[in-house]
DNA sequence: CCAATATCAGCGTTACTGATATAG
DNA sequence: CCTATATCAGTATCGCTGATATTG
């Protein structure tokens, strides 16, 4: 993150600027809006995170894991559900690795691919882990239950036409 | 980014699994899908400036200077505005200057103090990212005029409660 | 012969830490 | 003496490209 509070709202004064010299700020707004907050989401979750040695790239590979039927996935699969290039999920996978958190292991009909399997003591990290994303609220304050969702909603149709899934 | 569609929403789906087994998933699904459709914008835009030699961090810091009075500011204020680390507004800056689209200034009171200008060349350069962005949105699809307002507003609840302006 | 999977080497970007020089 | 500003060196993360070995 940084620095302190501005006496103004830096994004809504950009935007009458915008509005004035560049054209229609409405998108312009509301994308850099999205930027800005993921930016203060994603230092607070890795705060939080890192007494437990996890990014949140990291914390999001286990809870994928913890959540797969035996606790596997081959790493194709993983790269596909967290939307990673190929090689992050192998440098992802390295880390976790190192740490005793997940196992690699071959497939058992197709040699090309490679099983991650979280251990228990990645079970255990994660379990760590999601009490303290959990006790910050992942860094999201401000809004309600309601809000809340209504936010998710937005950004799935986004997803949604950007083609990140299809349904 | 990476790969095809999901023939389902994976948030959605996380979601399921995590409040079966985890706790609410409210807020982890609204933090998610930031993190998502962060990252896919920020592709989408960057892409779009990366024929004009520029990355989105390096289009704000242009964006604001083009907004700044005399078209330059201190770079202390560059990174209050933008939120950036003092390192990184250096970093930016000397990319920005090695490709003629900003100039060092002295501050003509403070010693202290190093103005960033933007020149002639970053004007025009400015522009032309400008209409590479608007011309694909931002990334930014599927909402309408009102939901895309209503997306800021919902952020602008969050950056406020999180402290990044008072008003 | 071609496609898929995972890896490796390497590059570019940004965030951060800690140290430093200069100036208020 | 203390603080503020900017920089530098160095580290870590992550995304991507291009190349490679192995397998289907």
């Amino acid at each position: 993150m940084s620095q302190r509070a501005l006496p103004f709202d830096p994004i809504s004064r950009a935007a009458e600027l915008w509005e004035d010299q560049v054209g229609p700020s409405t998108t312009m707004a509301a994308v850099t809006s999205i930027m800005r907050v993921q930016q203060v989401l994603q230092s607070a979750v890795d705060a939080a995170l890192r007494p437990h040695g996890l990014t949140f790239a990291r914390f999001e590979a286990l809870v994928l894991l913890t959540f797969a039927k035996r606790g596997s996935l081959p790493m194709r699969v993983m790269g596909e559900r967290l939307q990673l290039h190929p090689t992050s999920v192998t440098n992802i996978v390295d880390r976790l690795e190192a740490d005793g958190l997940v196992k690699r292991l071959p497939h058992p009909t197709d040699r090309r691919t490679t099983l991650a399997e979280i251990t228990v003591a990645g079970r255990e990290r994660r379990e760590a882990a999601t009490k303290a994303v959990t006790e910050i609220d992942f860094g999201l304050r401000g809004l309600t239950e309601r809000q809340t969702e209504q936010l998710t909603e937005l950004l799935a149709k986004v997803r949604k036409a950007v083609g990140d899934f299809e349904d």
